[in-house]
RNA sequence: GGUGCCAUAGCCAAGUGGUAAGGCGUAGGACUGCAACUCCUUGAUCCCCAGUUCAAAUCUGGGUGGCACCUCCA
């Protein structure tokens, strides 16, 4: 398939170390909150990916970390550690905010059909294989010891900013507000492997290391634990479009200097979800978590449909109306489905052509638009039911929009008799005679008390239906 | 200030040189006592200007607008 790659910024053959074998990493989440939608579009996506490779007949070892420690705020030595925030916000332990939002996280995923990795590592379970690889780089002279802490040494490298086409001077025009220079560094853009100085005594999480007692940097622990759990050579690594610059720079920095030799070949990153008012950020304006989303009445996989409807690497507009639409397209697609019958034989031509669609889309930069496209494709297409329902099945687990479900579902919402308790059965009842007499007010008087009891009727070509609203 | 991305109908969105997919919504129609469902029909010359070409939404140059990154963020 064609993939854009972020590092020769154009869309490139997608091809692996191992034939038929994908080394796959993802940079999951720092645990020290709720992920908010916009975090999870990435995951979603990443997902996508994911199921399409195993899809084309690729065997793929997918590992992610979760990050409970060493994500600081700020570089340097300046910043807070979020995950101590975290845990001085709710009066807990860092050990118990971990373990309750890593829950959170992948309970969020389950909602959204997003499949657990192979293989999840916590950072706070790798602190000797971060031991290892930081000796090594001193060794070989690639990080130094300054102020007590070990920092990486980024002249030391042929070429630093892999992603973007930054000068050295351009960066010290517009640095965030807030952010102050790390005295101890020799480059501006050195960064921390390893923290013993720091200056807040109460980091909770001290590991003992030939530099003393200290806890390691953030972008070290993508890089051991990848390089343990997919090998020396990297596939593809996967991440948020805000992690090309710095945290992949720098893991590029550390497992290309520590291996000697290329590390990981195409980088995939997912742009973001946006609001009104610019990114979707924990800090300001609405908190959106699927939890709320639920609150709201929307099935989670509703989100999930609005993010497979746009393209991983365009900003995506977050509104009410924008979700309010897919709500829409989703149901009645489902509903669509639901009327399929399960009979006929399977055109094996129609079929394959159908197939080949979605792949063509999948394969262009994983399209994701145009996948749904090709689900509507098979819904009007000549096939038999039985043919629509195998082909549906089948890039549903791609997409996994969940389809064969929701349209189940719609199909059990009408018992056909059963489950309506007395009471509504006799207003039916009574209202089928009011119809029947032409009186309609009463009728409607009818349905609208029935309605307030929580059931809806509807008259369809096959009679009156009921159903719980 | 630097770097990059983007700009297609009310909204989401495909399209990578040959005269604009699809979805949602809207409007009209069929069906229905009404409504809902379902089905049929319905809309854009592609931000602006100039250029290359027989041919441009698609390429080039210049504008305008929006977004992102430049050490918190997926």
């Amino acid at each position: 398939m064609n993939l854009y790659n972020s590092l020769t910024r154009s869309k490139d053959e997608f091809v692996t170390h191992t034939p038929g074998r994908v080394e796959m990493y993802t940079c999951g989440p720092t645990v020290y909150h709720y992920a908010h939608i916009g975090n999870l579009r990435t995951y979603i996506m990443e997902d996508v990916l994911e199921k399409y490779l195993r899809y084309t007949g690729l065997d793929v070892n997918r590992v992610m970390n979760i990050t409970d420690v060493g994500h600081l705020t700020s570089d340097g030595d300046t910043g807070d550690d979020k995950m101590l925030k975290g845990a001085k916000r709710e009066h807990k332990t860092v050990m118990e905010i971990a373990k309750f939002y890593t829950d959170a996280f992948f309970e969020d995923c389950r909602k959204l059909n997003i499949k657990r990795p192979d293989v999840i590592v916590p950072a706070t379970s790798y602190i000797g294989e971060f031991i290892k690889v930081i000796s090594s780089l001193i060794e070989n002279g690639y990080a130094y010891e300054a102020g007590g802490n070990i920092y990486f040494d980024t002249s030391k490298l042929q070429k630093y900013y892999v992603f973007n086409d930054f000068s050295e001077e351009d960066l010290a025009v517009g640095v965030r507000e807030g952010v102050e220079a790390d005295g101890n560094k020799r480059n501006k853009t050195d960064f921390v492997l390893w923290f013993t100085k720091s200056k807040f005594e109460d980091q909770e999480l001290k590991w003992e290391s030939p530099w003393g007692l200290g806890y390691p940097g953030w972008h070290i622990e993508c890089s051991c634990i990848s390089m343990k759990n997919n090998g020396e050579y990297l596939d593809l690594h996967c991440g948020g479009i805000d992690n090309a610059f710095p945290h992949h720079t720098n893991e590029i920095a550390q497992s290309e200097s520590y291996l000697g030799h290329p590390w990981c070949g195409h980088w995939f990153h997912v742009h973001h979800l946006n609001t009104e008012g610019g990114k979707m950020s924990k800090s300001k304006g609405e908190f959106l978590t699927v939890s709320l989303l639920e609150e709201k009445g929307y099935d989670p996989l509703v989100y999930r449909f609005f993010c497979l409807q746009s393209h991983y690497r365009k900003g995506l507009m977050f509104s009410w109306e924008n979700l309010d639409n897919a709500a829409a397209a989703y149901s009645k697609l489902a509903a669509k489905i639901s009327q399929i019958d399960n009979t006929g034989d399977i055109d094996k031509a129609e079929a394959d052509r159908l197939r080949a669609g979605f792949r063509a889309a999948m394969d262009n930069d994983l399209n994701t638009s145009l996948a749904v496209t090709a689900l509507y494709d098979v819904l009007k297409s000549p096939v038999s039911g039985a043919g629509k329902l195998t082909l549906i099945k089948e890039f549903d687990e791609v997409l996994s929009l969940g389809l064969l479900g929701a349209a189940e579902k719609i199909k059990n919402k009408n018992p056909e008799g059963d489950e309506i308790p007395d009471e509504i059965a006799e207003l039916i009842e009574q209202r089928k005679a009011a119809r029947k007499e032409k009186n309609f007010a009463l009728a409607d008087e009818i349905r609208d008390k029935i309605s307030a009891l929580g059931y809806t009727v509807e008259e369809t070509r096959e009679g009156t239906k009921v159903r719980k609203a």
